[in-house]
DNA sequence: ATTCATAATTATTGATGCAAAATATTGTAA
DNA sequence: TTACAATATTTTGCATCAATAATTATGAAT
């Protein structure tokens, strides 16, 4: 009997997606620490599970890229370098800055609608004195996620998925400026702009922005040169 | 004892590596065909093996997207849809035109030594008369994967190579135009241009190009809309 | 004759067992 | 004491086995 007993929800997964669902959140939280090895013995009787679905887990994450695997070694956490978190959100810059082209030059007015409302909201958890980061934190990747979607392309989708979560990996976010609030507000309203009047081209250009100015300085540097 | 034991190379690989790489190129070969399930019996029996590895190859070739997974129903081939293909595409020449850029801007004399060199192998295989297509698609290939290998990010590497993966997926490439040697040779003369002059914005411009070309009217159109 | 329900078969999913390989440990020699 | 070698233990990887769900086949009733 699995200890995993949760609710069968109404669309039934295969176990081994449960388990990496579990794994990946205990790689988000830190729980297993990048580069540490993963016990199959020690997790699968912590779950009481066999290995074989564990294994099959692991397979899903190695190819998400979130763990290694080494022949006859198993499999650990991967572990990202500053580099790899900078190709890494360059690779998201441009994919979502393409995505936001695409919506402007294709998004019907009820897409523009449902953007509008998401960025009202945004506003309205970014008010100063509010302080509720984490409401703002959800709703900004709502947002994001809003304009993927409305762009119609699975692949991208995907992609963008996948490089989130390698995005997870890291602990301490010393390559992303905290607290810009107020800037990351003005930026999403200048993406509603050009999104609004229809410009593919001038909405790339305000999320590309949008995207650098989320990095120090420093990492901006190294970004723009390339 | 496996049926397929090739000599165990330098870099020894599980055999869900082996297994994979075996579907992958039936796949890629139309032996399985989209849509058709794959049947794990039969294949498991066919190499000699169990399977449980089969299963792990299976979940990495879902990750690829080259087989879809359906709970309690196994795995069937992917089936890709016209747009799917014209969604992969947009995604490579994106990918590949910022790293074009990325290269323009940051590439050594020794790098464009290297790509030259590439560039003239694949005059020569392009010169008239000569009708060597497979050699000129393959030295074709090698130019692209330089060019990305040079831009430095493995994560940007690892998701052509999945897309490109599922191009592969289609019989018939009627999106795309075929017996342009002379024109793709052209285009490669102004990328070669372009990065020679050290130039990111004409450089990717110039990918671009050569990838919009490379589709059929009617899919450029559609392409260029976006 | 057609449709629905029930049973049988087939195939996927998960568990367990075994062999091989890698690492850790212990002992011996220099 | 340190380095190397041989052994022991741990752990991966593959195969086999059991159970579970889905599909197909069969039969009865309308």
């Amino acid at each position: 009997m699995s200890a995993l007993s949760a609710v069968p929800s109404l669309a039934p997964r295969a176990l081994y997606e449960e388990v990496a669902e579990i794994i990946r959140q205990r790689i988000f939280s830190r729980e297993l620490e990048p580069g540490s090895w993963i016990d199959e013995l020690q997790i699968a009787k912590a779950y009481g599970i066999s290995r074989t679905p564990l294994r099959e887990a692991l397979k899903v994450l190695a190819a998400e890229g979130l763990v290694t695997m080494k022949v006859r070694r198993g499999a650990y956490v991967t572990e990202v370098s500053e580099k790899d978190l900078r190709d890494v959100y360059h690779l998201l810059s441009l994919l979502e800055s393409d995505a936001a082209a695409v919506v402007a030059a294709t998004a019907s007015p009820a897409d523009l609608k449902r953007l509008q409302s998401l960025h009202a909201e945004l506003e309205a958890a970014g008010k100063p004195g509010k302080e509720k980061h984490d409401k703002f934190f959800a709703v900004n990747e709502a947002f994001h996620m809003c304009l993927l979607e409305l762009s119609q392309n699975k692949w991208r989708d995907q992609m963008v998925a996948d490089l989130r979560k390698v995005m997870k990996l890291n602990r301490h976010n010393s390559l992303f400026k905290t607290g810009r609030i107020t800037e990351s507000l003005a930026e999403h309203q200048a993406i509603m702009a050009a999104l609004n009047a229809k410009d593919p081209v001038a909405t790339a250009a305000r999320m590309r922005e949008h995207f650098a100015n989320g990095l120090t300085a420093a990492s901006a540097a190294a970004i723009s040169a390339a």
